[in-house]
DNA sequence: ATTTTTCGTGTTAGCGCTATCATATTGTTC
DNA sequence: GAACAATATGATAGCGCTAACACGAAAAAT
């Protein structure tokens, strides 16, 4: 560790004619400082390339610095997108990331919740779906008062920040573009019961049906998990219909993806004889063959506003923020690739 | 954050009746401690749940307990276990883990890397396949004498400890099971060039098939990029062929896929008509159907063993180490799924 | 013009730990 | 048992930063 090449908070003290102190709260961007000055300040950090030292803030502060991440036990693939681009923007901030898997059983996950308050002392954390919208970890947090941010979260929408993005609205395009390439017959495979996206994917599936005045009969819908395996079986039940559904909409990539599977195993092509649309865009959807035409979700985006929200401090005294503030809506995009087509 | 909670070193040092500094000493395993007090101080630790604070010691000491984790693109499942796996183990050691992205450009890599070096000060570096073969990466490193430890890597073995498995005697493995069960027509589909792995594979299989007695013909080899793209169109050629294989290996799991999508895509049933295995049982192997029999590659237990061959700091004098103890192999397993068979 | 309030800035102490050196306690040699 | 080395422990001073207060200057109120 090369102590001579750092710049210090010294430096930028001395370079810039102020106290060390000016310096730290024009970093800070509490306190007052005169906008002369903090001009004066940031001139000095700029040339100087300063960059602080967390440990020493750490040490120094009631912060930690610290944010936890928490997750369950969705795709993968969804899970990794969301820690690499959280890893990445804490780093632009200067906080670090600690990240604990939600074990299935609620008393473990709480006791993880427990030490990442109480050992790791965390300024925030991040709650992934489905831990989201756990009840009793939503207690703990509160009660502890530790700021949050949900990602997608299902219920009791008012007592944290959250992002998301508009399922809803998405399920409804995604459906009303297989409407548009002319099918009727649209079968749909509903997510994990437990995650709210779910049930505003399916809420959306059958809005754009209505609105096109095409009616679904019962055995077009199937229940899944979210799951490959579960998406099969749903896939399978499907597409050995009398009148078979030209179209499947899976409430995610997974099951999608499952769904080709079945299509391939009843010598079923995909698209000519069958569309399949996903959502999420995770990388399993240009993974198969033939590739997904899917929702993208997203996820780096989200793990960025979810830190950025964390960081501002915002919401660190839960009674000041207004409810409209905690919403967090971002943008998604409708992707075609191969396996959703024209019905001949 | 709580501070009556913590406990500090001084309420170690007065619950066993030593300095600060002892404990300190007993701590950091450096020093010498009579094995007396080290005993009674352990016991203090344990009893008080004393847990070190790491900024405050990053601050008074030389080391940051920053590691760096820099990875190129293979596959993202690949990539996010051994994220998971390391970032849990370096939690466990009390240090944390920067991730950066190695960039396709040099440059950039290699100005990414001295950035690890020196603005993160990390106290050492992992470098996942194929950044860990780049030999200016290299040189960089041993220049500034950061300790490194590579994952799987292809060349200049002597320059630092590296983790591995036994790619040639897996791929023999996988090959004589296909061989064992019937199949003599057997294709190959090679990996990324790059990538040290991807050759001895390759020659694991090529001497499986030898030493069985067994000839190739070349159209049976094809080159691949780990990619499910390159995979597919690999797998294409080889369905194509005349002289049709009744089973491929892949190189990896995205290969293998892609290589049952092309069957899928010819009318050729897997398992019955062409067996299909992989390397790698990423998430995907078991996402895909039918399930791919693959190769059991220990990614989090290479995650932990990369870490704690860091934090040991057996390796920080590069002078000083024997050449034997700088190979770590850790056991695969073969993982007999559906997407292989008998040959009938 | 004086008091009060605000604002902007500097001063001091200390966060929890380790480096460094000083000191105390052994053990070893002739 | 004196002289030395080796080993074991303690005291002190910071690491780089911020909290808490102190203080002067300007603005507002009397």
């Amino acid at each position: 560790m090369n102590k001579e090449l750092k710049t210090r908070l010294q430096d930028v003290a001395k370079h810039s004619g102020v106290s060390m102190m000016t310096v730290s709260r024009v970093l800070n961007k509490n306190g007052m400082v005169s906008d002369k000055t903090r001009a004066k300040v940031q001139v000095a950090v700029k040339e100087l390339n300063y960059r602080p030292n967390v440990s020493a803030r750490r040490l120094a502060s009631s912060k930690s610095f610290f944010l936890g991440l928490l997750y369950d036990n969705p795709s993968t693939s969804y899970v990794s997108q969301f820690l690499l681009g959280s890893l990445k923007f804490c780093r632009a901030s200067g906080y670090h990331l600690v990240v604990d898997e939600a074990d299935n059983d609620l008393a473990k996950t709480l006791k993880s919740v427990k030490e990442l308050i109480n050992i790791t002392q965390v300024d925030g954390l991040i709650l992934l779906p489905p831990v989201c919208d756990i009840p009793e970890v939503l207690d703990t947090l509160t009660t502890a008062n530790i700021p949050f941010v949900r990602v997608s979260p299902n219920s009791q929408l008012h007592i944290s920040p959250y992002v998301c993005m508009d399922d809803y609205q998405a399920a409804f395009e995604i459906t009303e573009q297989l409407i548009n390439q002319g099918h009727i017959n649209i079968a749909h495979i509903i997510g994990h019961p437990d995650v709210g996206a779910s049930r505003l994917r399916y809420q959306g599936f059958l809005d754009a049906l209505r609105s096109n005045k095409i009616s679904v009969p019962p055995e077009y819908i199937e229940q899944g998990y979210f799951t490959y395996k579960s998406g099969l079986s749903a896939a399978q039940k499907l597409l050995s219909l009398e009148n078979r559904p030209s179209a499947i909409f899976a409430s995610n990539d997974d099951m999608a993806a499952a769904s080709i599977s079945a299509a391939h195993m009843n010598n079923i092509q995909v698209p000519s004889a069958l569309s399949v649309v996903g959502f999420d865009d995770t990388s399993l959807a240009s993974t198969v063959w033939p590739h997904i035409s899917t929702v993208r979700q997203p996820i780096q985006e989200m793990a960025k506003m979810a830190v950025e929200l964390l960081v501002s401090g915002k919401f660190d005294d839960p009674t000041s923020t207004k409810k409209s503030d905690l919403r967090h809506v971002l943008d998604f995009e409708i992707i075609q690739r191969e396996s959703s087509a024209e019905l001949r």
